[in-house]
Parts: C-alpha cells; sequence; structure tokens
DNA sequence: CTCATATTAGTACCAAGTGCTAATAGCGGG
DNA sequence: CCCGCTATTAGCACTTGGTACTAATATGAG
C-alpha cells in the first residue's frame, strides 16, 4: 500500500471537482477502496456530501442567474441617464473580469460597459456601433468599480449618426476613454422626442 | 373549500419555479394542507422532487461553465497562430450574443473576440489594450460564425509597443476591422525568442 | 514483535422523498 | 337524508445517499 494515501486522496479531490455528482459508492468502485474509506478522506478534506455538493452549485447558478440577466442587457448598471444627452453606470470588477496573471481587467469588459451604455443613451430602439476610437488609460483591478459616463456630443439626424464619448473613472481617475459612432436604425425627426 | 385546488396548484408552480428549493413539508405549511395534498399536486402537475430540481439547475450550471470556460480566456477558439506574427480565431455568434429586437450581435462580442485574438498573438506573458480603434462595417447574426484575422503590423521594442490589425469576416464579407495598440509588460530583448 | 495508522465492517439514524392502501371530509344531487 | 364523488389526510414500508459512531482487522515501520 505504501502510502497512496495522500495520492488518492488528492485524486479524490480532482474527481470531485471535475464531477460533483458522483456518489461514494461510485467513487469507492473507481479508487478500489471502501466506502467508509470515502467517506473518511471526504471527512479529512472537508469535502460535503454529494447532496451539498449539488445544492452549492445548484445556488451558485441560481444567484447567478438573477446577476447575469441585467448583465445580458447592459454590462454595467446604470443608475441615471437622460435619453440623447448622457448616461451613468457603474461595473464592479471582480475576479471573472480579470486576467488570472496579473489581476488587471481584461479590455473588453471596459469596451463592454462603455459601448452598451452608448447603446442606451440612444433614444432608439435600435442602435448600432459604426465606428469607435479608445484609449485604455490605466490598469484596472479586481474589487475596482467603474464608473462610465457617456455624453452625446454631436448629432447628424440627417444620417441617421450620433457621437457619444465615454470616459470610465475609478476613483475620480480616468482609466478609460472611448467614442463610438452609432448609427440609428429608426427614422427620427430631428425635433426631440416628446 | 370551494376549488382552491386550480389555484393551489397555480400557486404552487409559481413557488416552486420562484425557489426550487422548497421542500413538501414548508410548502405544506405555507399552503395550510398536508405534506400529502403537495405531493399528489406535483404528482399531477408533473413537477419533480425537491433534489431532483436541485440536481437540474446543478447540471445547468455545470453545463454552462464548462461553455463559459474558454470564454474565460479567449474569445472564441484560437485555430492557428503565430507569436509575435498572426493569428486567426473563429467564434460563432448565438443568440446570446445578439440584441433580441433585431438579431444582430452585440458590439462588444467582436470587440471581445478581436481584442483577446489582439492580447494572444502578442508573444507576451502580459499584454494589455492601449488604444484601438474599430469599425464596425456589417451587421453580425445568430448562427453566423466570425473568423476573426489577427496581424501584427508594427513593432517597436523600445517603447513596448505593437500594432495589431485585426479584421474579421463572416463569409468572406469583412463586418469588423480593429487596430489595437498593445502595451507588453516584461521587458524582451529585440532579438527574437529561442 | 508491537504499535500506530489505515482500512473495512456494521449498526443506528436522518432527510426527503416514492408508492401504496385506507380512512375521512365536504358537498352536490336525487 | 343518504349516495357517491372528489379531495384530502394518515400511515406504513421502502429508497438514496448520506452522518455518526463503534469495533474489528490490516499493514507497514521501527
Amino acid at each position: 500500500m505504501k502510502r497512496p494515501k495522500k495520492q488518492r486522496q488528492q485524486a479524490l479531490k480532482d474527481s470531485i471537482k471535475e464531477n460533483p455528482f458522483v456518489t461514494d459508492e461510485e467513487l469507492s468502485v473507481s479508487f478500489n477502496v471502501s466506502v467508509q474509506t470515502i467517506r473518511l478522506d471526504r471527512m479529512e478534506l472537508a469535502i460535503p456530501e454529494l447532496r451539498e455538493r449539488i445544492k452549492h452549485v445548484a445556488v451558485k447558478t441560481f444567484e447567478d442567474e438573477v446577476k447575469s440577466l441585467p448583465i445580458d442587457e447592459v454590462i454595467g448598471e446604470i443608475i441615471d441617464i437622460e435619453l440623447d444627452q448622457k448616461a451613468i453606470s457603474i461595473f464592479d470588477v471582480k475576479p471573472e473580469h480579470v486576467f488570472q496573471r496579473n489581476q488587471i481587467a481584461r479590455g473588453h469588459h471596459l469596451f463592454a460597459q462603455a459601448n452598451s451604455l452608448a447603446v442606451a443613451v440612444m433614444n432608439e430602439e435600435l442602435a448600432l456601433t459604426v465606428k469607435s476610437e479608445l484609449q485604455f488609460l490605466r490598469p484596472v483591478r479586481a474589487g475596482q468599480r467603474i464608473v462610465a459616463k457617456a455624453e452625446v456630443i454631436d448629432r447628424h439626424p440627417e444620417k441617421n449618426r450620433s457621437f457619444v464619448k465615454v470616459t470610465s473613472t475609478v476613483d475620480q481617475q480616468t482609466v478609460f476613454i472611448g467614442t463610438f459612432e452609432m448609427y440609428r436604425m429608426t427614422e427620427q425627426s430631428e425635433g426631440e422626442e416628446k
């Protein structure tokens, strides 16, 4: 037996991580030990039982679902908006948004926040981004909150175009600037709405 | 009793949909009926027991997780890469990537694919996007496959900068062009690697 | 050989059910 | 008023995948 205990426990951890839906019974077969041994191992490793594992996964999903709903429409949370004028959104950078190596937020998240804010500020059913220019001025890290401010700086109603400038800051420091040329997909008289 | 049965069953369905983690016991209390009645109701409505419900939710998450894992590192799948030279990735546009209203892919997904490809092509532990210019030439729709080609067009090793041009096409038609100014975070002698 | 650790076995018990049978409630119709 | 029907409730045996605990047995190292 040498001491395959440590190895077995490591393998056990891996197995369960890879497939949390496995029972002690199944594990005992695949490791050629008794069910009790598996239970002892789980205890030492503080791995909860199958049902608890499943529940945790499920709860996570459930919470994520609620969280990811708004993400589906707008990246970040819009906290203020004046259609056709300006809008503000916040986005909290979480560990899943950063490069593992250096903890710096991936550019596309900053872009996504800014771009969806630019779409949102357009008083329009359908707005598309045509062009944009971006500057990533400072790295943003997990745990920081990005405040993006969008401003409609120019309008060409005859060409169905608008220009939006978005400035994102963390703690008052500008981290990102983007300008977006937006295309309005529906006609709109050049007066204001309502 | 009138016939609160139908109503109760509807309410039951709603309760469980809203919170799948509720037991028959708890339901029986909140509906003021016996546990057996709840069980009968579940049978009539073909609602599985708590553990099965949880499991389904968990399985769903688990599958989603596997799907979203690659997204974490690179958006799209890299199918060819020559470090410091060029790279190609493909990205299949799914319903979750488009605006519900018009089925057009959200800009940030095109950007994310291009930007992560630009990061990947850099022969670098840590590369950050400094600036970029984007053109969204044609709308892309769900079901289409975007092929992004990145090319390193200019290098300024002394300033730790590189310029990458990414062209994305769908069926040979260019839908997006982006140029990225990238910053290499580690020093690198100007000779080539290994 | 002996002692400690590792492993296995066995029992009682739990939660949250299923499946089944049987008793009871409530009520409308004749 | 009783009949009959559905709805509801009760009770029991059994199932899964465990926990908690005790006790026996291996096994290997000093």
